[in-house]
This record gives structure tokens, C-alpha cells and sequence, in this order.
RNA sequence: GGUGGAGUGGCCGAGAGGCGAGGCAACGGACUGCAAAUCCGUGUACACGGGUUCAAAUCCCGUCUCCACCUCCA
């Protein structure tokens, strides 16, 4: 396979070869569904889903598992302000989150475990590492058990830090724990927390970990050893760290590949929620149109942190309107064609997801497509059409797409509206016949401010409808 | 203090020793009744100071600035 992966592990790019012939296993941190998604969220799901569709069309058979982490300190303390049960809470910003992943054309996970659900396997990893010795129950009686840092020598590979130089956390209550740096594996019952988010274990009432419980679902869904371990870069450590470390002391290999998303971010600063710079998805989806904002989020390399904008979404808008434009004129002349992909294109997205330099590829195929319309070259522009098809397809960015299809009332809409248009272009060209320009252009300035813009072509006027 | 990342033309954004990725914007041209769309053309870009080399945005040394992680964070 001429695919090549960063790992974040070992720091280079490197050949990928799927554990299993034929098949790949990834699993990446989902959300923590304590409020609404926010653009920096769903790029990592945009990155993803490229990722997996880009081994698909390997034909590679994708397995995709992504958390979803319902219950925290963060949820139970929101849930709580706003008055309603944690997993009432949860479970609203769990469907805010498929909304935005809807809204993005992002294919949902094969399986998408949620931490409450999985208990017994936490509580059975947790067995294994106080046997190997690795982790401890807190001699307080808070209920919590601890992963034991100093137990673990690898500790701090993934993010290269030795545990010396690593800052324990001040706020962090040291009573029960050996080590400041170890970390709560399980979490007791506070008198102050509702009884039902807490669950009986051999050290008394309490709740998941964090950290723990992706390592307990990877585990359960994919074995002890697959192929790539995903996520946003801000969680390689801790969270990361944690997780290679629970997960090898107790035995298994654990992933292959480390690939980490930067970040998105806002005047210069990354978004997050707790500084409260977070454009949230389903806003910034009423400005833009989704297909754009996905262009926006897939065109960068994932590795490259990028700054959002509305310079950056209206130039992606733009862009995006120009490939659509090119699509909409060709299928028109030669029907839709079976989608192919150039090698300079799979030799881009080969290294390291390169899709820079794959959507260069895609607008030289819309300038050669271009320029064959214009020549009125049928079988030049139908071979770029299927270029330009094939690789919208593996973008996520084909309009034809069933995602992109949301209801169908647009579909009329757009019937009736091309009707009244067609009625009024009659007009026009009826005046133009009698060279009243003045007439026709004052009939294509009130379209125009309507937001749809003529255009004429050999085979007639056609409209389309202003970006935004 | 520790660990990483980044500074590229008006803007966005690739590349990582030698032929100026690409997009958006701008300007000129072709086409058009005029436009729009499309195509063609137009830019002595790589934070700063040294160094290595026939050749440096790319390597080395130093400096400055910004960002991130080490606490919940995609």
C-alpha cells in the first residue's frame, strides 16, 4: 500500500499497513457532550472522515469507532446550573453533535459507544492493572482508584516528557493518591452528585474516568492491538498519555498510529470552549453553506493549526461555487460520468493526507474542464468531470451526495423559483430581440439584487443563486 | 521550568536545498450590446542577523515574535 501516515508516536511519516489485510481499525476521542459543537469540534470529524474515506477508496474495509464521553465533572456541574438530570443534558448536546456531523457530510462512525455503557469493562480493566500492580484504590475512602505513574516507566512516551518535568496539578487533591502526577482511573460518589450517576464497584460507589474509558471501549471494539489511534493534538497529553499508558500496562499493544488534528483557531487564539471564542457549528451553517464550510476545513493540512475567519469562509464559498459552477455546466453537456481520480491526486493524498496539494490537482482539472466547455470539447470535458467528481467524492464534497440532501422541499422550491425566473429571462431576451437593452438590464439588476445572477451561455441564460 | 509547533507576496494557504503549489482579491487582454461566467496574461514572497553550499524559504548557529500542551479541552 503507497499510503504514509504521520505518527505523533515516533514523530515521522512512515508507510501504513493495516494490521489485517483488507481492514482498518480507528478509533478517535469523540466529545464530551456538555454543550454545542463548535467549529474547532467538527474538524477533527472533517479530518476523519477524509482520512476514512481516502482508505475506503484503497478498498479497504473501515472500521470507525468514536466515544462519546456522557458523563464528567463538567456535565454533572452544567446539568446541574441548568436544573435538569445529567443525562437529559447529555443527551441533548449528544444530538446537537450529530447534527453537526450531519450538517458537515460527515458518514457517521461504524459504532459509536457511549462511556455510561461500558462499566464492566472499565471496572475489569481497572482489575487487571491493581493485579499488575499499576494501580491502586485511594487509601481515603474517597472511592477513587488511581493509575500509579512511578509503576509505568514508559510513561511519557507519547508526549516525550519524563515525569520529573511534568507539573502535578495544583488544584488536584493529593490525598489519596502516591504520586501527584497519577491520574484517577475511577472516580467515587460525592454526596454532592446525583446517585444515579454513580455505579456500584468492588471500592464503592462511583463513576468513570476520563481517560479510562476510551481505553476500556477501544479495547472492547477493536482488540488489543489496531490500527490508528486518533484525535484533536490537544489531547496527546494527558489523555493520550493515559490511555498508552492504562492500556499497555494491562497488557495489550494498543494503536499503531497516533495521528493528531490541530486546532482552529480565532484571532490567532485556539478556539475552545473554555475561553469562549467557539463559533458553533450549526451558527456559523446558517451564514455559510455546509458544503462550504466543509471545503474550508478539509482544504488546509490537518496538521496546520487554521484561523477562522469570514475571509477564509467567504474565499472557500467562493471556490467552492467556482468547482460547482464547472460540475452543474458539464453535466448539463454530458451527462454524469463514473468518478475517477488522477495519480497526482492520489500521490498527494498518499503523503500524509496531502490535501493542499490534492485540491490544487481538482482546480486544474476545473481549468482544463473549463476550457474544454469553452471549445466546446465534449470528450475532454467529460473526462474532467469525472475527475473533478471522483475526487469531490473522496473530499466528502460531491453536491450529488444523498448527505448533502436535506428534505425535500428545497427540491420544489427550486422548481418553482426556476419557472418564475424562466418566465422573467423570457422577457428579457424578448427586449434584447428588439435591442431595449435598457429594458433587459433592468430586469437582470432586479434578479441580481434578488441574489440570482445571469449568466448567458451559447446554450441560453441560466441563473444560479449568489453564494450568500 | 519541561515538551512541541509556527512566522511565506494584498489576504488565505502548500512546499522543505536548485525549475515561483494552489485559491481569493487586484490589474490588463479575449469573449459579450454591456455585463456575468470562462479562458489567457501580470507578482524580484519566504521574521531578523550570521554561516555552510556552485546553489538556501528549505541545512547550521544566534536573535525576536506568536501559539499550544504540561489543569477540562477536537
Amino acid at each position: 500500500m503507497s499510503l504514509r501516515l504521520y505518527d505523533t508516536a515516533t514523530r515521522e511519516v512512515r508507510d501504513f499497513e493495516p494490521l489485517v489485510p483488507g481492514e482498518v481499525s480507528i478509533y478517535h476521542c469523540g466529545l464530551t457532550v456538555q454543550s454545542a459543537p463548535h467549529v474547532g469540534h467538527i474538524r477533527k470529524e472533517v479530518v476523519f472522515d477524509v482520512l476514512r474515506r481516502w482508505l475506503t477508496w484503497h478498498g479497504l474495509r473501515v472500521t470507525v469507532i468514536a466515544n462519546v464521553t456522557d458523563i464528567d465533572d463538567k456535565i454533572l456541574n452544567k446539568s446541574a446550573e441548568a436544573g435538569v438530570p445529567w443525562f437529559a443534558h447529555a443527551y441533548r448536546f449528544e444530538r446537537e453533535l450529530h447534527d453537526a456531523y450531519a450538517a458537515l457530510g460527515c458518514l457517521p462512525p461504524t459504532y459509536e459507544p457511549r462511556a455510561t455503557g461500558h462499566v464492566p469493562e472499565m471496572l475489569e480493566l481497572i482489575e487487571v492493572l491493581i493485579e499488575r500492580g499499576h494501580a491502586y484504590a485511594a487509601e481515603d475512602g474517597s472511592g477513587d482508584v488511581y493509575f500509579d505513574v512511578r509503576s509505568w516507566p514508559a510513561y511519557g512516551v507519547l508526549s516525550r516528557q519524563r515525569i520529573e518535568d511534568m507539573e502535578p496539578a495544583e488544584d488536584a487533591d493529593p490525598r489519596g493518591k502516591r504520586d501527584p502526577r497519577d491520574f484517577a482511573l475511577w472516580k467515587g460518589h460525592k454526596p454532592s452528585e446525583p446517585i444515579t450517576a454513580s455505579w456500584p464497584t468492588p471500592w464503592g460507589r462511583g463513576r468513570p474516568g476520563w481517560h479510562l474509558e476510551c481505553s476500556a471501549m477501544a479495547g472492547k471494539y477493536l482488540g488489543d492491538e489496531f490500527d490508528i489511534h486518533g484525535g484533536g493534538l490537544d489531547l496527546r497529553f494527558p489523555h493520550h498519555e493515559n490511555e498508552l499508558a492504562q492500556s499497555t500496562a494491562a497488557g495489550q499493544r494498543f494503536a499503531r498510529f497516533w495521528m493528531h488534528n490541530a486546532w482552529v483557531t480565532a484571532a490567532g487564539e485556539k478556539m475552545s470552549k473554555s475561553l469562549g471564542n467557539g463559533a458553533l457549528v450549526s451558527q456559523v451553517v446558517e451564514r455559510y453553506p455546509a458544503r462550504a464550510v466543509r471545503f474550508y476545513l478539509a482544504q488546509p493540512h490537518y496538521r496546520s493549526a487554521i484561523e477562522f475567519s469570514d475571509t477564509s469562509l467567504d474565499e472557500a464559498t467562493a471556490a467552492l461555487a467556482r468547482i460547482d459552477s464547472f460540475v452543474d455546466r458539464a453535466v448539463e453537456l454530458v451527462g454524469r460520468p463514473e468518478g475517477s481520480v488522477p495519480t497526482a491526486f492520489v500521490t498527494a493524498m498518499d503523503d500524509d493526507l496531502g490535501t493542499p496539494g490534492a485540491v490544487a490537482v481538482l482546480y486544474q482539472a476545473v481549468r482544463d474542464g473549463n476550457t474544454a466547455l469553452a471549445a466546446g470539447d465534449k470528450e475532454t470535458a467529460a473526462a474532467r468531470l469525472a475527475e473533478v467528481l471522483g475526487m469531490l467524492a473522496v473530499l466528502g464534497l460531491d453536491a450529488a451526495d444523498p448527505i448533502w440532501q436535506h428534505g425535500g422541499d428545497d427540491a420544489r422550491l427550486v422548481t418553482v423559483v426556476d419557472g418564475l425566473v424562466g418566465a422573467l429571462l423570457e422577457q428579457r431576451a424578448a427586449a434584447r430581440g428588439r435591442r431595449d437593452f435598457a429594458a433587459a438590464d433592468a430586469l437582470r439588476d432586479a434578479l441580481n439584487d434578488l441574489g440570482i445572477t445571469i449568466t448567458d451561455t451559447p446554450a441560453g441564460p441560466r441563473w444560479s443563486l449568489a453564494a450568500h
